[in-house]
RNA sequence: GCCCCUGUAGCCCAACCGGCAGAGGCACGCGACUCAAACUCGCGCCAGUGUGGGUUCGACUCCCACCGGGGGCACCA
């Protein structure tokens, strides 16, 4: 990276470090960014996904905030009533991990980097409502997470259940799913294990079908990824469950091809699903209890590899079709997963490629029941999934896939043997963790009353305050469980000693309602004022890092519906439009300790100052693509600033009111675009017409006019739209305009300027003539030319005239007054 | 393997609904200022839009295939 040591501080004129000490303790007393500041104002909400305390901000942060700070200034500009609210995603691991390396409380290394980043944020001048300020650690938060908690319980949506879940041997804890990235864990890239326990999930698979169906309202305002992404996460499949008798016992499969029924083969159960141990005949068992040993040796991302050979074991007993009386052998294979649909299949393997590959290493018959013109499965070894007609089917034949789907769902429902289904891919949120610095699930296990949930009016269930260091090492359970003066205590039913449960809740549950939170922070009688959220809610800009795309997200619009079924809330997805924006990156690849090529925001700020580093971060691209810190030019930046305010200067010495059309013009035409670009985020487009309209005011200064009332009026303009990029210069710009910053009259609180129609129009524009698609000739018109005289214009063009060649043109394509096309005969 | 996004000067990026490929910047070169340099100011510079087809009067833009880059999912029945 090309950094110019000389470029911190020009000599002349600008010094951003001076400019920034001076401008915000103004700022600070002016209180210029309240929400509630303009009393009947439409609203907006600007939010950020707020940041987790790990140490200073970073490059990332910047970016995120800039973009975010560029929307709420413009929104406030323009005069709407603006939310932009602030606080911290304060539980979790590294500061666990930080208390027990360093001998503390998690609370100490959490809150000292609070204040870091909160001073940063300051510096870095976001334009935020300081008064809504919150940590998800602090009691007072965490009682209504909480609470929450509490009411998902009593729905129904809160429930503790066993069975295998993923653990991460490194963190020592369970995961979500949503946790779980490539099979390793999506914090510390540890490989993730599998282990019995019973745990506390949130019932979100109940909201399938709305999660999956409300994308609908985000479609044009979520980035199209995002939503795809869930999509996918939800993984919703229709088809048919289908029951099948093994020894007089029903046996259910999910299957997405009930038409392929008469083709199924044999049939599988997964090998470490409870049923293929209830199925297995005793002669197979010592052959079923190997095979089973085998396949809990393999790790996930062994088992799931679909390049591995098919495994298996014969069960021993058969499985009857219900539509054509079949008996099908039944194995046990590690191919079939336990937690999907219902951990057995019926497997067809002329139509199914897994099935297929199963077939032809056991030797098993493959039977084509649709044929789609492609050569035979058990000759070619590829099975065939596409559209044709039913053979070999009995009532089905000659239907096509679709209606055969629906003619053997028909079937199947009339003889009771089966029913149309819905299968998911999301399973439910697993939430509870066995770590120390996150929300103590508010639940007591009462000997006498099972588990039982702690009164709303002995809420928060607080954290131990005495713990630290030593203590907190994980131990395969939660820290908590050690210490039993926390742990014993009474049963709220009956009095009698029972003990706290001592797991905490999943950090995404604290993050999936801040947002709601900051709408009345401080509240004390809920976890929200409803009135307040109804004023305030759903938030109109949301920005954040694609990470989250099936996290946060997901688990944000989970609460979101929960909560307005509870009726408290009257909307049903809580952000309206997101926006991902990249990451910053340095020659070609992410920041990493390991590559040595780290930036670091402090040294940028305090080299360039924040508004070169601003101003940089959002011109380099757009949002959401990533920005290579080796391609851009911070100091390039700043000495565009240090021209803006050398105008600024120069214009100011100039006397009189003189005015110039040409300035006039092109400031509306710059406000109207700007304007245009920033609604549409297209924001660093917008700093590309700022330096035009620099470069025109210059052309302006130093030509012989000197329209000093224009350029005056110019930089007016420039500096409230400048200053939702560069806060600090554009109050400078401001203040040397004249205006008594001091005595309240900032350019953060002026209003967006309007641009003149008047001014906006052309008094001529250049039309293109084109003969056969090529431009030939161009002429100066009106704007208003009519489509008749246009043509009339073109045909006469001496170089028309000179290609037509006397012959008379095939088609003439008027696009007044932009273009004509002559299309010769 | 399946799905999605993306490819424009040496580099980063513009180009609204298909209508003159270039707004802005970086880097570079020349000139002015200077004793000289830096700073500053002025001027200049380079591509025909990854490749091959198609649609169209007209394609960076729409369609198809391939190549390169990025991302998501990955035995989901």
């Amino acid at each position: 990276m090309a950094v110019d040591e000389g470029d911190g501080a020009s000599p002349e004129g600008y010094d951003p470090h001076a400019v920034q000490e001076r401008w915000l303790p103004v700022w600070e007393r002016l209180d210029l960014n309240r929400a509630g500041r303009r009393p009947g104002a439409e609203k907006r909400y600007v939010l950020d996904m707020f940041p987790y305390p790990s140490g200073d901000l970073h490059m990332g942060h910047a970016e995120a905030w800039a973009i975010a700070d560029v929307v709420a200034r413009f929104w406030m500009r323009q005069g709407y009533d603006v939310l932009h609210p602030t606080g911290w995603d304060s539980f979790g691991l590294p500061a666990e991990n930080a208390a027990i390396k360093r001998g503390e409380h998690p609370a100490a290394w959490t809150y000292a980097n609070i204040d870091v980043q909160a001073e940063s944020f300051k510096r870095y001048g976001i334009s935020f409502d300081w008064s809504t300020r919150l940590h998800t650690s602090d009691p007072e938060y965490y009682r209504w997470t909480q609470w929450l908690f509490l009411r998902f319980l009593e729905r129904g949506l809160a429930y503790r259940k066993n069975s295998a879940v993923n653990w991460c041997p490194v963190d020592q804890t369970v995961l979500a799913n949503e946790q779980v990235v490539a099979g390793k864990c999506e914090r510390c890239g540890a490989e993730v294990t599998k282990r019995e326990l019973t745990q506390w999930y949130f019932k979100i698979t109940e909201y399938a079908d709305r999660l999956l169906d409300d994308m609908q309202k985000l479609e044009g305002n979520w980035p199209d990824r995002v939503l795809l992404m869930q999509k996918n996460w939800i993984g919703r499949s229709t088809g048919a469950h289908v029951d099948f008798l093994v020894n007089d016992r029903k046996v259910t499969v999910f299957t997405t091809r009930p038409d392929t029924l008469y083709g199924a083969t044999f049939f599988v159960v997964a090998a470490d699903a409870p049923l293929a141990d209830e199925l297995c005949a005793p002669e197979r068992r010592a052959a079923f209890e190997a095979y089973r040993a085998e396949t809990r040796k393999l790790s996930d991302i062994d088992r799931q590899s679909t390049e591995r050979p098919k495994t298996g074991v014969f069960l021993g007993v058969t499985a009857t079709n219900p539509l054509n009386g079949e008996e099908l052998s039944v194995f046990a294979a590690d191919y079939v997963l336990a937690d999907y649909g219902t951990g057995a299949i019926m497997a067809v393997p002329a139509h199914d490629q897994r099935d297929l590959d199963f077939a032809r290493a056991f030797d098993l018959p493959v039977r084509v029941v649709v044929d789609t013109g492609e050569e035979d499965p058990a000759v070619t070894g590829v099975a065939t999934s596409g559209d044709g007609a039913l053979v070999n089917s009995g009532p089905l034949d000659g239907l096509r896939k679709a209606e055969a789907i629906e003619k053997a769902i028909e079937v199947l429902e009339e003889r009771g043997t089966g029913s149309r289904a819905v299968n998911y891919r999301l399973r439910d949120w697993l939430l509870s963790r066995q770590r120390f610095w996150g929300t103590p699930i508010p639940v007591v296990h009462c000997p006498e009353h099972g588990e039982v949930a702690v009164p709303d009016d002995q809420l928060p269930v607080r954290l131990p305050e005495d713990m630290k260091g030593a203590e907190l090492q994980p131990k395969g359970q939660s820290p908590l469980a050690s210490n039993d003066a926390w742990v014993n205590t009474t049963c709220p039913v009956c009095g009698g000693p029972a003990k706290r449960d001592t797991d905490t809740m999943d950090t995404f549950v604290d993050s999936s309602w801040y947002y709601l939170r900051y709408c009345s922070p401080g509240y004390e009688d809920g976890p929200f004022d409803v009135d307040k959220v109804r004023e305030w809610m759903p938030v109109d800009q949301y920005v954040g890092g694609v990470e989250h795309a099936i996290l946060h997200l997901l688990y944000s619009r989970f609460f979101t519906k929960v909560l307005h079924d509870m009726g408290m809330l009257d909307f049903v997805e809580p952000f309206t439009s997101l926006m991902n924006q990249g990451q910053v990156i340095n020659q070609g690849k992410a920041m990493s300790k390991s590559l040595g090529n780290g930036v670091d925001l402090g040294s940028q700020l305090s080299q360039y100052g924040v508004d070169a580093v601003r101003l940089t971060i959002i011109g380099a691209g757009p949002p959401e693509d990533d920005i290579d810190w080796a391609t851009v030019s911070p100091g390039g930046t700043l000495r565009w600033l240090n021209r803006v305010l050398r105008l600024t200067d120069d214009v100011m010495a100039l006397t009189g009111d003189g005015r110039d059309a040409t300035v006039d013009k092109a400031v509306a035409k710059t406000v109207d675009e700007v304007t245009r670009l920033v609604e549409s985020h297209r924001l660093n487009v917008a700093i590309a017409r700022f330096h035009e309209l620099v470069n025109a005011m210059r052309k302006a200064v130093d030509g012989e006019a000197k329209p000093a009332g224009s350029l005056r009026d110019g930089l007016t303009s420039l500096a409230v739209m400048l200053g939702c990029y560069a806060p600090y210069t554009a109050e400078e710009i401001w203040s040397r305009l004249g205006h008594d910053v001091d005595a309240g009259d900032s350019v953060h609180d002026s209003s967006w300027p309007t641009a003149d129609p008047a001014l906006l129009v052309d008094d001529a524009v250049i039309c293109v003539v084109q003969v056969a698609g090529k431009v030939r000739d161009k002429l100066e018109v009106s704007p208003s030319i009519g489509e008749d005289e246009l043509r009339a214009r073109a045909l006469a063009s001496p170089r028309v005239v000179e290609l037509l060649d006397g012959k008379e043109p095939r088609t003439v394509i008027v696009r007044a007054p932009k273009l004509v096309n002559v299309v010769p005969g």
